[in-house]
RNA sequence: GCCUGGGUGGCGGAAUAGGUAGACGCAAGGGACUUAAAAUCCCUCGCUCCUCGCGAGUGUACGAGUUCGAUUCUCGUCCCAGGCACCA
């Protein structure tokens, strides 16, 4: 008998796999089209197990839609630019550009190694000219239609990756990729207005029922959408200082206002005046603090008075304004009405400085007293010392409110966005090229689309951390203007990565094309995406600017689908002992490890079996044992048996009716069933379950088999339905198996297995009897048998009598084919 | 604090529609084969109690409720994970 040899199988397949061009897919193949993608890798150096996990999940689905007749895309290409390759340009001295590349070579020879079914062919790298030259194409379209603009800001800033972060790239006021402390830093820099497209993403949510609802969650939270009003409180000279609120219901008990230190008024109002002076020391402390340093120190409340007022618009009362700590410039308008009696944080401040508290919403329980509050109520409730609208509900009174002050034209419902522009300046140099010139005489000036692509040079060092290497190479940025053609500079920043990965799986549909940024007629064939695949941790940044990126692009006819992602699968982190596999933790497992121990097929199996795709999956060596034994135990269930069945001819169905292979017929086809399921609801582990149950069942069959013909037939039509089934998920050991049984290779991923109705339903089913709801026994019946009959053979069961002699049996439920509850007193 | 998930054996995890809780795998224990070991195969395996049986009770974080029947539905409590967080 053959033994098992993961290793010559698998490079023995996988050769010919690409020596066939297998998984080369065009437009043209035949079949409803199936675009499948998987988040592409980073190229850090090798591959790790969360994408081992991540392909080998989409693989499945990409060789089981295949089989199902579909038309694949199943592409894979490369992340390349990025701060990694600049780190290792300046540890090592190895050029960024030199670097990626032999990581790219290596970790696609990993890709490769592990037998995923890649179009190959279809690979792009976004650090190739060929790429990004059409993504500058893209910034120079958004910029005539006014998507990008440049403007000086505080921005988020990372001392040890010394460039500018966006907003999203900010977690917990520290740098998404090294962790480190992030600053605030006045900076110029280029915006995508993403934020023009913040209620259409947000809105589409809710029309993505194919995404998770933990992501959708998550972007609605990120882009943060609140309706209320903007209402002008006039100051004593007649000018309106306007003001955003959720909560109109609480303008009755306004007592003071606060401007942001950023708010233009904050140094205007006390100029000339005796607070001048104090207030201009408070806003220049403040304004030194950074955004994360602020927001932790600043639970503290402080502020300090301007000297001026302004009236209530509801109730004329003259109320005096602030600036405070805690109000942001970015939020509204930058100034706020402060409630202290129904907000938490203008009540510390006004506890903090002495201010008037207004109660006007009592809870159902009782009424506030100001002169006691500990502090403020925030919940709902009837009004009070609210004129009109006193003794109504809080809630219902807001829309009257609002008509009140828009009929005055004293006030306008808003709504107001959470999400901020996308900063996509980042002063490093393996990135691409933005694509502007700056003139003394003609200002900010786009290359003009034939002098595309503006080349990212490649012959330069990257030294020491510090300015980018671009702004110190003349060679670079001295450039003549295109209108005056007078010696002007190129803008020296490159583009935030996530730009690149922002339309990727657009340019998968047509790599080879060049006269243009898309093949507009196969990217439509292809898009939207089916089903996309990838990690949680870009639920936010990525998933949200690839959908910004794809409405741009739609606008630019490049492509119809509004939205690029139909259906997503977020999968879990691989975990090892209770923690995230990590270098620090020493906790890693080295893919190339495992497929030199076990092999490729039990690499995947393992990451397929150990637990469901969208949760963690924790590490277990054990288990990695456990599924090679599976393997080996497949193996030997066709080796074993090869002489003897090599040449029979496999049936599904037995001819007789001898029980044990009628057992095994259902076995088969209910596997066939529920495998089927579980593949299309992405419950993989369920799906290897059922397949082992099959196995199990199989080496039960051949213990008590007769050897006859019958059985020989249906036991090489079970094994074939083994190997089929589990194709998808290990695809070498089952072509090899496959070829071993003298089947035609071409077959064994082209076509599903169907089953039989009737064989799904048995004749006899497992009745199970229960008194008062309790399991009392169990017993084997005809299917459909007649509910009396089924009734009295349930009370005659000695178990069952036990329970309800000598007490009255009050009814009787029947679930057909299932259960008998005989409820007694 | 707010929003979303989620709490099931020693462990990873099952249970499309309210209907046998614990599939499948791992670990553990016992046995067969073997001179021995590995490999393989077979059996046992939630907890408690007892008269050790085709036995009784109990059990899906906790407490109520709906129901003939709840891991599943409703309400409340606790805990864990993730996201947001002076966003007005």
């Amino acid at each position: 008998m053959r033994s098992y040899e993961p290793h010559v199988i698998e490079e023995k397949r996988q050769e010919l796999w690409e020596q066939q061009h297998l998984f080369r897919v065009t437009e043209n193949d035949g079949g409803e089209k199936y675009y499948l993608l998987e988040m592409f890798p980073y190229p850090s150096g090798r591959i790790h197990m969360g994408h081992v996990r991540n392909y080998s999940i989409g693989d499945v689905i990409a060789r089981y839609k295949r089989m199902r007749g579909f038309n694949v895309l199943h592409p894979m290409g490369w992340d390349a630019f990025g701060m990694p390759a600049e780190n290792a340009a300046i540890e090592r001295g190895v050029h960024p550009a030199v670097w990626t590349h032999e990581n790219i070579a290596y970790m696609r020879k990993q890709l490769k190694r592990l037998g995923f079914s890649y179009d190959w062919e279809r690979e792009i790298a976004t650090c190739d000219v060929a790429y990004y030259r059409w993504e500058q194409w893209m910034f120079l379209n958004m910029f005539e239609k006014g998507l990008v603009y440049r403007k000086s800001s505080p921005v988020n800033y990372c001392q040890r990756c010394q460039t500018v972060l966006a907003n999203e790239q900010v977690e917990g006021g520290a740098c998404w990729r090294c962790g480190e402390e992030v600053v605030q830093k006045e900076l110029t820099q280029w915006f995508f207005a993403i934020t023009k497209y913040a209620d259409e993403l947000y809105e589409y949510c809710d029309k993505l029922p194919g995404w998770p609802e933990r992501v959708l969650n998550m972007q609605k939270n990120w882009i943060g959408k609140s309706y209320g009003v903007e209402v002008d409180f006039l100051m004593e000279d007649g000018t309106p200082l306007t003001i955003f609120t959720t909560r109109p219901d609480t303008l009755y008990g306004v007592t003071f206002m606060v401007l942001s230190p950023e708010h233009p008024l904050s140094t205007r109002l006390p100029a000339g005046t005796e607070h001048e002076q104090a207030v201009r020391a408070f806003v220049d402390k403040t304004r030194a603090q950074d955004k994360s340093f602020r927001a932790e120190i600043a639970t503290q409340k402080e502020g300090v008075f301007t000297g001026k007022y302004v009236s209530n618009p509801l109730t004329g009362a003259r109320v005096p304004i602030y600036v405070g700590n805690f109000v942001l410039m970015e939020y509204g308008t930058g100034a706020i009405m402060a409630v202290p009696a129904h907000d938490q944080r203008d009540f510390e401040f006004a506890k903090e400085y002495g201010l008037s508290v207004i109660a006007t919403i009592m809870p159902a329980d009782g009424t506030l007293d100001p002169a006691t509050m500990e502090a403020a109520y925030e919940g709902d409730g009837k009004m009070a010392n609210s004129g009109p609208f006193n003794g109504k509900h809080n809630r219902e009174a807001i829309p009257g409110i609002i008509d009140y002050l828009e009929e005055k034209k004293i006030g306008r419902r808003m709504v107001n966005y959470r999400l901020r522009d996308w900063g996509i300046s980042r002063q490093r140099y393996w990135g691409a090229p933005i694509p502007i010139i700056y003139c003394d005489d003609c200002g900010t000036v786009p290359v003009p689309f034939e002098d595309l692509p503006v080349v990212l040079p490649l012959d330069l060092k990257v030294t020491a951390v510090g300015k980018s290497p671009l702004a110190e190479d003349p060679e670079f940025y001295k450039v003549d203007c295109p209108i005056c053609k007078k010696p002007a500079r190129r803008e020296t920043d490159t583009m935030d990565t996530f730009v690149e990965s922002s339309w990727y799986f657009l340019k998968y549909a047509c790599p080879d094309y060049d006269r243009g940024p898309l093949d507009s007629a196969r990217v439509n064939y292809w898009m939207p995406v089916d089903q996309y695949i990838g990690g949680v941790e870009h639920a936010v940044l990525h998933l949200l600017y690839s959908r910004f990126f794809n409405r741009v692009l739609n606008e630019l006819n490049l492509v119809d689908a509004r939205e690029p992602f139909e259906n997503l699968l977020t999968q879990g982190m691989v975990i090892k002992d209770g923690a995230k596999m990590s270098k620090s933790k020493g906790n890693v497992v080295d893919p190339d490890y495992m497929i030199k121990k076990y092999g490729a097929d039990t690499a995947r199996l393992f990451c397929l079996f150990a637990s469901p795709p969208e949760k963690d999956l924790d590490w277990s060596d054990k288990g990695v044992e456990g599924c090679f034994r599976f393997l080996q135990r497949v193996w030997r269930l066709v080796a074993e048996r090869l002489d003897d069945i090599k040449d029979t001819v496999s049936i599904l169905e037995p001819a007789a009716d001898d029980p044990d292979c009628v057992q095994l017929a259902y076995l088969i086809h209910k596997t066939v069933k529920k495998v089927t399921e579980d593949i299309d609801r992405f419950h993989l582990n369920t799906a290897i379950a059922r397949i082992m149950e099959l196995v199990n069942g199989v080496y039960k069959f051949i213990e008590k088999e007769k050897r006859d013909e019958d059985s020989k037939r249906l036991l090489r039509g079970a094994m074939e339905t083994v190997i089929v089934l589990l194709f998808p998920f290990v695809p070498h050991i089952t072509e090899e198996l496959w070829e071993m049984l003298g089947l035609d290779i071409a077959t064994i991923g082209q076509s599903w297995p169907r089953y039989n109705e009737k064989y799904i339903m048995e004749d006899r089913v497992l009745v199970v009897v229960q008194v008062n709801g309790k399991l009392r026994d169990r017993c084997e019946v005809e299917r459909n048998i007649d509910q009396e009959r089924l009734k009295d053979m349930a009370y005659s069961l000695d178990k069952v009598r036990k329970h309800i002699e000598g007490k009255t049996i009050v009814k009787t439920i029947i679930v057909p084919n299932k259960l008998v509850n005989i409820v007694v007193k």
